[in-house]
DNA sequence: TGCTCATGTGTACAAGTGTTCACATATGTG
DNA sequence: CACATATGTGAACACTTGTACACATGAGCA
């Protein structure tokens, strides 16, 4: 639980987009959340609103600006806890997947975005995407992991293991929060995706 | 273009399905849409509406079902046009890629379906993937290639071929029908994508 | 002290919303 | 033919919606 809490400058502003993360959480789709739904359940009235945000879409891009920071957070636990090599795969989705379940909505918010409504929103997350897939490259090429791969193969398999573990999103997302032995299975499933990918970039020469 | 004509009977029922994929494929999100925006979009009083849906959840249930039908279509043709091996995987990424350009609505509500609001569309999407990844099973076993894999890894090859190739989706849906370049690009990347897979699982043993 | 500015509030309105009801029309079966 | 049933229509309802405007507050600075 706890989206994490905001400072205090701009206190109506912090409550808007809680509240909004709130409404996503609950199984809303973003898309189709109205300026007047957000501002009751932030507990603010609806001229407010226009205080902080021209828009709803304007709101969408300040989260997924929010969703990077918690995306960044937890690339630092993974590169922290992930010490050698062998365990890379099983302690990284499963850092992973503790993230996305205690922020839930966050990342509900992420897997609605890629094909949201919102092109820049949509844009955004994408990005996000990219520079998570460019920073995993970086840490295998550091930790002396596929050194046969040139800079584009390897970039290309970051990226689909991104890919992978996001898609993976939605299994996780749409089974309860505390369904630990479906959970667990996701992680399984998950982390072989990976292997599989793995030993393919070990196997590859162009 | 043109999303396949409809039966006569319950003529105002495809207006409103072909409405609503109409409105998908403008941009718009499908949690988006109303009731009176869709029956306007299909020409069509509000109240016709209930003769035929009861909900815009249902109208989407019966999208879903439509989707089904595109896509045993869509591996109808590959399956013939596949006819060996070694071409296996460039002609049908070319096949997909054809396919979502010209049933470009239905791929976006599809994208958009997997994380939708409704838990039953979410499902019914997530249902087809799985019986699709199946089907691509028994083609590979028929065509006797990854014959040393057993079924649950050839299973789970399959299941990440069909993430990988779904993911591609918001790529090609992302960019604009005509730009050949761009889709070209994205043509080869998914294609590399799954011969990595490919060769994952080719080297892979438990 | 008094001024300004960023932030929050209350009221108002025109337009759009889902849903219901009673009524029109057509189509095919006895 | 007449009748039942499926389909489409129009007007009406009680609400909700986005947005605008004038006003209240309170903090920081002269």
């Amino acid at each position: 639980m706890a989206e994490k809490a905001r400072p205090k400058p701009g206190e109506t502003r912090g409550k808007l987009m809680d509240a909004a993360l709130e409404l996503v959480g609950k199984g809303r789709h973003f898309a189709s959340l109205g300026i007047r739904e957000v501002t009751r359940q932030a507990g603010v009235v609806p001229t407010s609103f226009y205080r902080h945000f021209t828009n709803m879409d304007d709101l969408g891009l300040q989260l997924v600006d929010e969703l990077g920071l918690v995306l960044r957070r937890m690339m630092r636990e993974a590169r922290s806890n992930v010490l050698q090599a062998d365990k890379l795969i099983d302690e990284s989705v499963a850092i992973f997947i503790s993230h996305a379940r205690n922020n839930r909505s966050f990342f509900m918010f992420m897997a609605q975005g890629l094909a949201g409504e919102s092109r820049a929103v949509q844009e955004g997350i994408r990005s996000e995407m990219r520079y998570f897939a460019s920073e995993l490259a970086n840490d295998l090429r550091r930790l002396r992991v596929m050194d046969h791969l040139d800079d584009a193969d390897l970039e290309m398999t970051c990226d689909l293991v991104v890919r992978s573990v996001a898609f993976s999103l939605t299994d996780i997302l749409g089974i309860a929060p505390d369904d630990e032995g479906q959970t667990d299975q996701v992680r399984k499933r998950t982390a072989r995706f990976l292997q599989l990918i793995f030993v393919g970039a070990a196997n590859w020469h162009r």
